[in-house]
DNA sequence: TCACGATGTGAACACTGCACACATAATTGC
DNA sequence: GCAATTATGTGTGCAGTGTTCACATCGTGA
């Protein structure tokens, strides 16, 4: 790998990286062409021969970060272990886990969790790889098979978890929260919610 | 009030009524100073004498946004009539109404539903004069008062409500949803699922 | 009446994304 | 192995943005 060369190795890839490092640390408004262009060391036209646009270059790093988000919930949803004599409760504990992991990916990485849902029905051009819409209808299914959730609910049961766990979320990442800030007990009060909405019992020590 | 004249008569107000036109049809992205500044029949540096940066007008506009916001919600709740023997079912139904005027208010105007969440935290500097948050709280507070919330829950509550809700509103606005998309049974189900959540027993006709 | 503060104008500046003509490197065909 | 062609990167320029500054104009109070 010689050091400097005029063509730049894989470009394409070299400008996500700067643009998800840019969006890691500023949020949507530091993805800007030149910007990102310097920093890979490269002319600011020279994008143009891998991204049509400047919209499409961000649109990019959002979809990358919702994997990264989907990702996170899939790993915590793999860490929860089975219990021996009560597999009800494992899916119980996946499905809580896959909401914690959300919500702490988005307090931890605010700026990542700003750009990913920065732009408005993306999804239908290019769907994520591992979506977390679907990490969590897999987790709800597997709820159901338990027997812990009701198949009435079943249908609704999505979109309440994702809207409380998606609104908790902002919230805390846009700090619309008065004074009073516990951010955990905000999390487990808003997770213990979503269980009783969907009517599924309490496991005692959730974590 | 003379036709042409040297001297705009409000500018101020002018550029704030400019800014929110402007952002109910095209959103954040449509707040632009000089778009404003002619819009009203002004030049660019003439809104310096008024607001000190276009930040400063964005903000006036996303807080007048949240206002409008507020003030839907308490509306709904008033229009909820008092209930002869059961006046825990009006605060029940305010609750409830309140709710439901935020979502509908996101879906009937997505722009400025946007435009009102668009910064992080500008809610300290300036506090809004009828909040949002508030308002919840005080049909909280009745519900507690009429013994229908339990006093234990009473802190939790409104971030449950407002995660629901606020989560369902930009999921809804974003339409975040996959194909089958049934808006209307979505709020329902969310609604109730905060009512669930809450421990709140649940009106036979909500509405 | 005159001076002064408040308000609006016009021309700059730095910045952005983007489009074009051109230069260079890598690859392909003979 | 050499030429032609494609892929990739550069430089310049354009329209647009927010912002600033010196200047013009209006309203008002001494």
């Amino acid at each position: 790998m010689t050091s400097a060369r005029y063509h730049h190795g894989d470009l394409h890839a070299a400008l996500l990286k700067a643009g998800l490092s840019a969006a890691r640390t500023g949020g949507p408004a530091a993805l800007q062409l030149r910007e990102l262009a310097s920093a890979v060391g490269v002319s600011p036209s020279a994008v143009y021969r891998h991204y049509a646009d400047m919209a499409h270059l961000s649109a990019e790093v959002s979809r990358t970060a919702r994997e990264a988000l989907a990702n996170r919930m899939l790993a915590a949803a793999e860490a929860v272990s089975e219990v021996p004599r009560d597999p009800g409760l494992a899916a119980i504990r996946r499905v809580e886990a896959i909401g914690r992991a959300y919500i702490e990916f988005a307090v931890a990485e605010p700026h990542l969790f700003d750009t990913a849902f920065m732009t408005a029905a993306t999804t239908a051009s290019c769907p994520d790889s591992p979506s977390a819409w679907d990490v969590l209808n897999d987790a709800l299914d597997a709820l159901v098979q338990a027997g812990e959730l009701d198949v009435a609910r079943r249908e609704t049961a999505p979109l309440i978890a994702w809207s409380a766990v998606h609104g908790l979320s902002g919230v805390l990442v846009r700090q619309m929260l008065p004074p009073p800030h516990q951010p955990d007990a905000a999390v487990t009060a808003t997770l213990a919610g979503v269980l009783d909405a969907l009517n599924v019992r309490r496991p005692p020590h959730a974590r």
